[in-house]
RNA sequence: GGGCGGUUAGUUCAGCUGGUAGAACGCUACGUUGACAUCGUAGAGGUCGUUGGUUCGAGUCCAAUAUCGCCCACCA
């Protein structure tokens, strides 16, 4: 049964056989199961028609690790995967494409236009989750949803109805975001503030019946023709005397007050503010105020209608500029500055956005936004990074109603019908043919769709059979912890919190884990205007899932932007044909016949204890790392431990026993190599799922399955600190000479005696212990140990370690003068630290103040290196002579 | 105008509740020792942006400041 792994590492070979295999075999799939506790991750959807970015990337590897960590620990963990409907970005693709074959959507109408839409849904719809199998996701696909699924679509028409009964929904007249290129209104999220240069135009009003002129600045000359009002600050001298008056709107003629309000910077400008309710969200609420009424100048398309008189008909920015150029003939433009402000822009389609009146839904959001700042300030919910509370808050508590319809048709229909014989709004869960106070059948539904936000807001529960009580809701909600981008706090993390305290009366999550952006090598944000997006895909195929996955989780931390470094990339490929490689090596070192490695009964020997311990230890550490969300910490000690102590220790230092000839240490080393490998593997196989999987079904005793294995726990049984130091001196006196070694020159196939000079007894039997080790990992040829240094010559090198004095008689390859000098190096290294250690105990304030232990500690080095100092000195001594 | 983050080795970044600065890549020298050259061994490289403060002791806490970047914001 079991093969040999093939000689090098081919992540092609296996990642797609296994993520079958995972999916086949049901392994993503939780059983509610009331013996075992639910863990619930929600994958934030991805647009269905999207492709996978290196965004989706890192957060869904961090969620994959999240969520085989859990499995492994015992949980029944559920990731539920599933996709957006994207409203007004599908719409625009779908909008594009019918485009460029001639047709429009006026041509289609909307029963056409959805047909389209749904084929380009099945035709790309699949795309990005054959995308997501790739990076290893272990989600339960059998529960896939998509925001348009009918149960969906439920919840989504529930939740309206609710809001709209309780006075949460209204409709209304209000000035909104409108974007002319998308044609719909959109919400102020979703509304970008680009910094951009632009004029302030000095104009000229005439004051009627007067020789006065009050000059206004704008930056929006265009707007003039909508213009109700001129408003002032009241305690603004030098306009006291005009409120109350009249002025002639230039171009227009239309006879406007001026009218006195706190809203009116002195400072800015002239002082003086031209009011056009219509056109300005600011000008709406004092136009409001003062009961000015409307004048829309601006129509649907951003073209000045039949209200601008002679420039009807003109694009708003070409209006700008002849209005600005008549005014200038009239003599009414006083100046112009230049001034730079931050116009908004269409998210989506990056067109400047113009604030017009328009009847739409909105969500009221006072209500809904107080529970959830309580929430956050009984501490129930917990950002990762912290300080991204501080957003959640500062935007809760400056929240203004959402808008909620778009004037789309891909996306939720709102569940509201007008009578048009009596204007009767009913809103409704089911399909309203007759009006239920006229009894008209003259009844139409809105056309309108909702924010796509409005359904996602309600993703935690609504992708679990929300409102019905079903057994998936009733286990797995709330979810545990949500994985996002920082930059959907808004969008997203907010609406799905309000939406959930408003609906369940309970969080959606506790924990909020935020990622950073994945920028370019040169820190730009990747885009595809600047074509430095890098594919993941590409990635995969070049070095592998797992490298990939490795790469983005560690060298970074939660909410800080990360640079995608290819050679990252190679390195950690490189580590998983370390590791690859390693267990070809204990695999071809095995007994044939072994069938469960075991620590049962085995003479472990010191090295043995000391790996057991380094395991047992650091497993306690990553629980610490993964329970604190530090995954990047985790992962980079497995790494360190396998690459390090596994392979660069422990394995060269059990080699003599494998090919030795004492068969029982043999295969002692044979299964602590496997018991330790196979309880790394499961450390490590949340961040690399695949190559651990892999070597897992090839070593002897191993389950079907690694994914369903159990997450190793610390046993303390297994830590040896006697062992542990024992070992830690002998990688210390190995690495010493080594070094000496090193800096001599001396080639490693030319042998050295090792003459050690104990201060005590106390090293003798460790070193003795690990001849072997010193043979082979120090190249030396024997062992002795010399009482009296002074029976040596000078033709030695030494070494000086802390309680022993390490002696390699090399005569003739020894340079004296590269002996001292190496020596030296030694010395003034010791001086340093004792002149530090010195300078801290001298200190009064340290020795009466700082811990005890810690001024023990430094008492023991100051004594340590002392006598390390006196061997080397001495040793330059008698070679000087 | 507010708020936040970065500033640590040539490069990209770690560094938890303050106690002699770490990794990876790159670089230098050596190495065909029976897993791995996608490797091994050894080495060089940092006044932790600046200035103050708290402390016996600060990359780590506090305050200023410089610089880069991000988010929010109704001075038209």
């Amino acid at each position: 049964m079991r093969e040999n792994l093939p000689k090098n590492y081919d992540p092609k070979e296996f990642e797609d056989r296994l993520y079958g295999f995972w999916n086949d075999n049901g392994y993503f799939t939780p059983e509610i199961d009331e013996n075992k506790k639910p863990y619930t991750i929600m994958m934030p959807p991805p647009n269905v028609t999207g492709s996978l970015h290196m965004g989706h990337a890192l957060n869904n590897t961090i969620q994959d690790i999240l969520i085989r960590w859990k499995r492994m620990e015992g949980y029944s963990a559920l990731w539920l995967p599933g996709t957006d409907h994207a409203s007004i970005s599908t719409e625009a693709k779908v909008v594009e494409k019918i485009k460029s074959e001639g047709r429009s959507k006026d041509e289609l109408g909307r029963e056409g236009f959805l047909k389209e839409a749904w084929e380009w849904t099945d035709l790309y719809g699949g795309t990005i989750k054959n995308q997501l199998k790739k990076l290893g996701v272990s989600c339960d696909w059998t529960r896939d949803r998509f925001t348009l699924d009918e149960m969906l679509s439920n919840a989504v028409e529930e939740v309206f109805v609710r809001l709209y009964d309780k006075g949460l929904i209204y409709r209304g007249d209000r000035i909104i975001n409108w974007c002319p290129s998308c044609h719909t209104a959109i919400s102020d999220a979703e509304v970008d503030h680009e910094d951009s240069h632009g004029h302030l135009w000095h104009v000229n009003y005439p004051v009627k019946d007067s020789d006065e002129t009050i000059t206004i600045a704008t930056t929006r000359p265009e707007t003039i023709l909508g213009d109700l009002a001129v408003a002032v600050h009241p305690e603004d001298e030098r306009y006291t005397h005009l409120v109350g008056k009249t002025v002639v709107l230039p171009l227009v003629g239309r006879e406007i007050p001026v009218i006195a309000d706190n809203y009116v910077e002195m400072e800015f400008g002239t002082g003086a503010l031209k009011i056009t309710p219509s056109h300005d969200p600011n000008d709406f609420e004092v136009g409001a105020r003062h009961g000015l009424g409307q004048c829309v100048v601006i129509d649907e398309d951003g073209y000045i209608n039949e209200n601008g008189g002679e420039f009807k008909g003109l694009e708003r920015f070409a209006a700008r500029k002849a209005i600005a150029e008549k005014l200038n003939e009239e003599g009414l433009l006083k100046e112009v500055k230049d001034h730079d402000n931050a116009v908004g822009h269409c998210e989506r389609c990056k067109t400047v956005i113009e604030p017009i009146i328009s009847k739409q839904w909105f969500v009221k959001m006072e209500p809904l936004a107080k529970p959830s700042l309580e929430a956050y300030y009984k501490g129930e919910i917990n950002f990762v990074p912290e300080r991204f509370g501080k957003v959640y808050v500062h935007w809760l508590e400056n929240i203004k109603d959402w808008c909620i319809s778009r004037q789309l048709w891909w996306g939720h229909r709102l569940p509201v019908y007008y009578c048009d014989d009596c204007g009767e709004i009913i809103v409704s869960r089911e399909d309203v043919n007759s009006c239920s106070k006229c009894k008209s059948t003259n009844i139409r539904q809105e056309t309108d769709t909702l924010d796509t936000w409005f359904s996602s807001a309600l993703w935690p529960f609504s992708t679990l059979g929300w409102p019905e009580d079903t057994e998936d809701l009733k286990y797995f909600f709330p979810t545990d912890v949500l994985v996002t981008g920082y930059d959907i706090i808004f969008f997203w993390v907010i609406r799905m919190i309000f939406s959930s305290l408003e609906q369940m009366g309970e969080l959606p999550f506790k924990d909020v884990f935020l990622t950073g952006l994945v920028r370019d090598s040169e820190g730009r944000k990747m885009s595809k205007s600047l074509g430095n997006g890098i594919d993941p895909l590409e990635i995969i195929d070049e070095y592998g899932s797992d490298a990939l996955r490795f790469t983005l989780i560690t060298g970074n931390t939660p909410g800080n932007d990360m640079r995608f470094i290819i050679d990252r990339v190679e390195a950690n490929r490189n580590f998983a044909n370390k590791l690859w490689n390693a267990t070809r090596f204990v695999l071809m070192n095995l007994e044939e016949n072994m069938e469960k490695p075991t620590l049962e009964g085995m003479d472990l020997q010191v090295e043995d204890k000391w790996i057991l311990t380094r395991l047992h230890t650091i497993i306690g550490e990553i629980k610490d790392n993964m329970d604190k969300y530090e995954i990047g910490l985790a992962g980079q000690r497995i790494y360190d431990f396998i690459w390090e102590d596994y392979c660069d220790w422990y394995i060269e230092m059990v080699k003599s026993r494998l090919y030795g000839d004492d068969k029982e240490s043999a295969k002692t080393a044979q299964n602590v190599l496997v018991v330790v490998l196979k309880e790394t593997l499961k450390l490590l196989h949340p961040f690399m799922p695949f190559i651990t999987e892999e070597i897992w079904q090839h070593l002897p005793g191993s389950s079907e399955a690694l994914i369903v294995e159990s997450w190793p726990a610390a046993d303390t049984d297994l830590v040896f600190q006697k062992e542990k130091e024992d070992i830690e001196f002998i990688k210390t006196a190995i690495k010493g000479i080594r070094n000496a070694r090193a800096e001599m020159n001396i080639i490693p196939s030319r042998k050295s005696k090792l003459i050690f000079v104990l201060e005590n007894d106390s090293l003798k039997p460790i070193i003795e212990d690990s001849k072997v080790k010193f043979m082979a990992l120090a190249s030396a040829e024997e062992i002795v140990f010399e009482v009296d240094k002074r029976n040596l010559g000078d033709d030695n090198i030494s070494v000086v370690l802390d309680g022993c004095e390490v002696y390699l008689p090399l005569s003739d390859l020894i340079d004296f003068d590269k002996e001292i000098e190496r020596l030296q190096k030694e010395k003034s290294k010791l001086e340093d630290e004792i002149k530090r250690v010195k300078s801290k105990l001298s200190n009064e304030g340290f020795v009466s103040k700082a811990p005890a232990k810690i001024v023990e500690e430094e008492k023991e080095k100051q004594i340590k290196y002392s006598q390390m100092l006196e061997n080397v000195l001495e040793r330059l001594e008698s070679l000087k002579r």
